[in-house]
DNA sequence: GCAGTGTACTTGTCTAGACATGTCTATGCA
DNA sequence: TGCATAGACATGTCTAGACAAGTACACTGC
């Protein structure tokens, strides 16, 4: 089933833009999910309330079950509502504080924000992998793992040390790529398909040659990502990411 | 609209256990999500692959287009699959590293570790709002404001400084809370159902205050989480969540 | 009083067909 | 050659009705 190409990029910018237009709340299904959403938002409904059953709604707006189903089920796979089966639809505790953190490539992120991003390669080479790292990667140990330390700027101010080890066995060719380019992230989402990702953020101080890199002190603290990506269980990288914490923060919000 | 109560307990526990039973792959509808994810998973369809058609599927499994149509659209929904009106649907491209991050409750945290909490009340009282503080939490300049300041330790050991600013219009008894029973997060919660919350996570110092309460160095990185929770437009509390960088991090996963 | 039963109401799911709308391509005309 | 158009095909959405399964509550018989 691997047909021709995927949608082109007409389809694709058609796509990000029209179902957001006013258009979309024509849908019935919409107007129902809507009409819900805001009596959420304005407090008609809090929390624990017993909300319109299937039937009103389909009294209400003079459409069929399926079409308020549709409008509930959504609402309730945003965590906004919560049903039961034999009692009915509820306004959900929104108890916990969640919200989407993506982890974008940096690059994007800085070109986002409309400034330059250069990048300086510290080090690309062939390695012998120790325990612990073959281990993380699920190498032979002992075994040869690519590793590459690359420095970003932001409008020339260091804004993140990339130290990563790839398993060669998911990227023979990444000793050759020009990081000038193309980051290693993007190359690595190129030649394995990302499906799966572990993460971990801390706060801690960089190394000595971070430090020098980064243009920082030793002592100052550093917001660091660890990520592991694997694809079909199969550990493609190890990334640490030491970020000077005075440049950068990760944000975000959440917003039913 | 106001019905006499949520769904008992009883109700909520089933809802927890059951769904997730082998019982909910014997919906053709979930038999169709499950086909396409499993393949997704294997990389029968690699990122920009066109997928089976709905009249496809249609045919395969013997169904209805409304319920291939629903498998399709959750997997959309899910950021699996991207589909495009009148072309088709096809692999996504799993482009950014995205999970949940969930910042729950600190108390249920430990908790769910088997550990024990404890909270040390530092302080709790009415101040006068800086004028910075009073554009953030919506107050008129000079205004009354509500500060706490409380240390939270896991099994003896402190693991964060909570610097809580509340808006007393939203919590009135927000002082006489005992707060050995019950969290600020956990009271605010309560008073104040949580619909909207921006939050920043940086690497920084403690002030003095902050290391002194939780017995490290002024030198010493901190993973700092900046919240503000608004409810309905009102802004409801602002809070600095200092944890020392050796005790505490921020981990997570992503599977599609 | 108490256990069992029936009934009403709720959500969960599916079907078969319909019309709308967007995209692509082959065909025919200028 | 170049352009307009008609069809084929894909998704987007809705309907009206149906059966299943779970819950709550009143009623009945002991």
């Amino acid at each position: 089933m691997v047909f021709t190409h995927p949608p082109k990029a007409k389809a694709r910018a058609a796509l990000a833009t029209a179902p957001l237009s006013t258009h979309a709340s024509h849908a019935p299904y919409a107007r129902v999910k809507n009409f819900l959403k805001t009596g959420l938002a304005k407090g008609q409904w809090v929390p624990g309330d017993q909300m319109p059953s299937e039937a009103e709604l389909v009294q209400q707006f003079a459409v069929s079950r399926m079409t308020v189903g549709r409008a509930l089920r959504e609402l309730q796979a945003e965590g906004l509502v919560t049903r039961v089966q034999g009692v009915g639809s509820f306004a959900a505790h929104l108890s916990r504080v969640s919200s989407t953190l993506t982890i974008q490539d940096l690059h994007d992120e800085i070109v986002a924000r409309g400034h330059s991003h250069h990048t300086k390669v510290v080090l690309s080479r062939q390695e012998v992998a120790a325990a612990e790292l073959a281990a993380q990667l699920g190498l032979a140990p002992g075994g040869a793992v690519f590793h590459s330390l690359i420095v970003h700027s932001e409008n020339g101010v260091p804004l993140q040390c990339e130290d990563r080890y790839v398993n060669p066995a998911c990227a023979p060719d990444y000793l050759a790529v020009d990081f000038q380019t193309i980051t290693p992230t993007q190359y690595l989402l190129k030649v394995a398909p990302l499906w799966e990702a572990q993460y971990r953020i801390e706060a801690a101080t960089a190394t000595a040659q971070e430090a020098q890199l980064l243009g920082i002190s030793v002592q100052d603290p550093c917001l660091i990502v660890i990520r592991r990506t694997i694809n079909r269980g199969v550990p493609i990288t190890l990334a640490r990411l030491v970020h000077p914490g005075t440049r950068y923060q990760i944000a975000g919000e959440f917003k039913p």
